[in-house]
RNA sequence: UGGGGCGUAGCCAAGUGGUAAGGCAGCGGAUUUUGAUUCCGCCAUUCCCUGGUUCGAAUCCAGGCGCCCCAGCCA
């Protein structure tokens, strides 16, 4: 009794992160032996570009898939040409390998079934299982019934077998315009499951299929599609989200009245919501297609190429998901848990440099006219590793605006008249005057350095409250700061109206900051001191930086453009 | 009024009959040449509610309540 109480003691200590529900099923049906290795598979419809909400279902079943020594496959699940490009399909393949998976040589396309699918929907039609409906589409509609009230059968659904045939062939081969009749499944008008009220199968489209062209004019539907897919690839576990769960009887039930190589299962999960994001692909799509933003893969957006060009390292990313585990209620997350993985990331490995977005002189009296010097500055305070660089330093600087107050509260203690501070690798300096323009506006401080201070440190052990950032007047370079501020105003940004939440704000354009010289060569990410991370893009010389919240700029992302 | 799901802290989320993990956020405090990082400490007597079973219930049973999804020839 003792010993089976201690070994359930063991049994609940803590789960490592990246253990959930569908893992376990994986992990029982492993060890029960009910399969030898694990298929999974990352299905996407290329009808727009991948978001962070798909992140969470490629980490999961190629995540499972590396975890148990299987196989994930990367299907497209192409059965709507009307919606579907070959731009998509590019970038979810790129998007894929920049999140860190390879799928090797199992890249496949639910297009690469057509024909088998065909031979099936013939095999149903032949054992009485499916037929052709003529009725119109609002018929169909009616007939189909309420939430709440049973369908009623089609007038066509007891016709014959050969009729039916003879009609789907002459479907594929082009006879009929679309939507003149669809071959449905015959199962059951009356069900409670309104996917069991015959779902259609076979749709009739006129339209260019980006792989197979105009081979076909009739498309299979989802349902009809998907779970064969999955048998025909082994797939062990197919898993999906919440709203599936209704069709899983539906994809059962081709499973079994069908001839297929496999019976894999489906399990479902929550999709990733949240907070001040939209993950529509209706809205995005919307939000392109609107020109709101400058493309798929604006900074802004959620997408994986947005993300990127954000400068989202894929590491965080993964660590995110791994972070808000899976399970199936329904659920918000805080942009603030997305947030800490990026910083957490970021803060190990970005170099830091120092830049000025809102530059403020600084004239430093007793430092000799026309005199410079170059100072030891560490790419990174806890590693090292990383290395050194020379900063020039002389006798005007610029300081961020907002590291000075003329009249100071209480709990500021950077630089304010008569207050002596740290420039971070430099020396200290105290503010003496305050230069105003004719409007009143402060222009410029007059200020006087300790000349025994160099490196940063007092050789009487005197101590300053704040260690502030600067860059060298002669020896900066301009730049041009685009803040990318939140793309909405509302933390749950409702899609039916999205556009009017668009705020306003999103892009703000710094034109006259100051950065380091050597920030411009800076491939890796960056992070700027004291005030957030630069990060190389991928397809420019530019940086980008994204604020921690040290300044109350936690939601900002910025791109310094040139020189 | 049909069918399918889900309710554990401000937000995610473990837990599946033995006395509420962990993370984010927040709040204290230490260190700090980034108001960052790091480090320590605090943060659910209670798991949607009400009954019941049990020595013992977030876990089992009954009845409520709340939220999400489904009536595309979208996926």
């Amino acid at each position: 009794m003792e010993a089976i109480r201690s070994m359930s003691v063991a049994e609940t200590l803590p789960r490592e992160a990246g253990h959930d529900f569908i893992r376990d099923i994986v992990r029982a049906d492993l060890e029960s032996g009910r399969h030898k290795s694990v298929v999974t598979r990352f299905p996407p419809e290329p009808n727009g570009y991948l978001h962070i909400g798909h992140a969470k279902s490629i980490c999961l079943n190629f995540g499972i898939a590396e975890e148990f020594g299987g196989q994930c496959n990367l299907r497209f699940d192409d059965t709507n040409p009307t919606k579907e490009h070959q731009e998509f399909i590019d970038a979810i393949e790129s998007d894929v390998r920049w999140l860190g998976f390879d799928w090797g040589k199992n890249l496949f396309h639910a297009s690469d079934y057509f024909e088998q699918l065909y031979a099936w929907a013939e095999l149903l039609i032949r054992d009485g299982k499916a037929y052709i409906d003529d009725q119109s589409h609002e018929a169909m509609r009616l007939a189909r019934g309420t939430l709440t009230e049973p369908g009623k059968n089609s007038p066509f659904r007891e016709r014959s077998v050969e009729e039916s045939l003879d009609l789907f062939r002459r479907m594929r081969a082009g006879e009929f315009p679309n939507g003149a009749r669809v071959l449905r499944a015959k199962i059951d008008m009356a069900s409670g499951n309104i996917n069991l009220r015959d779902p259609v199968l076979y749709r009739i489209l006129h339209a260019v299929h980006p792989r197979t062209g105009t081979t076909w004019c009739i498309y299979p539907s989802y349902d009809f599609a998907h779970g064969q897919s999955d048998a025909l690839e082994g797939i062990t576990h197919s898993i999906c989200t919440l709203e599936f769960e209704d069709h899983r009887p539906l994809y059962d039930w081709f499973l079994d009245n069908l001839p297929v190589p496999s019976h894999p299962h489906q399990y479902e999960f929550a999709r990733l919501n949240l907070t001040y994001t939209v993950l529509s692909k209706r809205v995005l799509t919307e939000l392109v297609r609107g020109g709101h933003v400058s493309g798929w893969d604006d900074p802004r957006m959620p997408t994986l190429a947005g993300l990127r060009r954000r400068g989202v390292p894929p590491e965080a990313l993964r660590d995110f998901v791994k972070r808000i585990g899976v399970a199936k209620a329904n659920s918000v997350v805080d942009v603030g848990m997305f947030e800490f993985s990026i910083r957490e990331h970021l803060n190990k490995t970005s170099e830091r440099r120092m830049a000025v977005l809102r530059p403020l002189k600084v004239v430093i009296e007793n430092y000799p006219e026309g005199q410079s010097e170059e100072l030891e500055a560490v790419n990174h305070p806890e590693d090292p590793a990383l290395g050194t660089r020379r900063i020039r330093f002389g006798r005007e600087i610029f300081i961020e605006r907002d590291d000075f107050m003329e009249n100071p509260p209480k709990k500021f203690f950077r630089l304010s008249p008569g207050n002596e501070v740290r420039l971070r690798y430099a020396y200290f300096i105290t503010c003496r005057d305050v230069v105003k323009n004719a409007s009143g506006e402060i222009v410029e401080l007059r200020c006087t350095y300790d000349p025994a201070t160099k490196g940063g440190n007092a050789p009487d052990g005197r101590k300053v409250k704040a260690t502030m950032h600067w860059v060298s007047v002669q020896d900066s370079v301009a730049a041009e700061v685009r803040l990318y501020n939140p793309l909405f105003t509302n933390p749950a940004p409702d899609a039916s109206n999205f556009a009017a939440e668009i705020n306003p704000n999103s892009l703000e354009v710094l034109a006259d900051a100051r950065v380091e010289p050597s920030l411009a060569d800076i491939k890796a990410p960056v992070q700027f001191e004291r005030q957030g991370y630069f990060c190389s893009d991928k397809d420019s010389t530019p940086a980008k930086l994204v604020f921690n919240r040290t300044v109350g700029l936690r939601d900002s992302y910025a791109k310094v453009a040139g020189t």
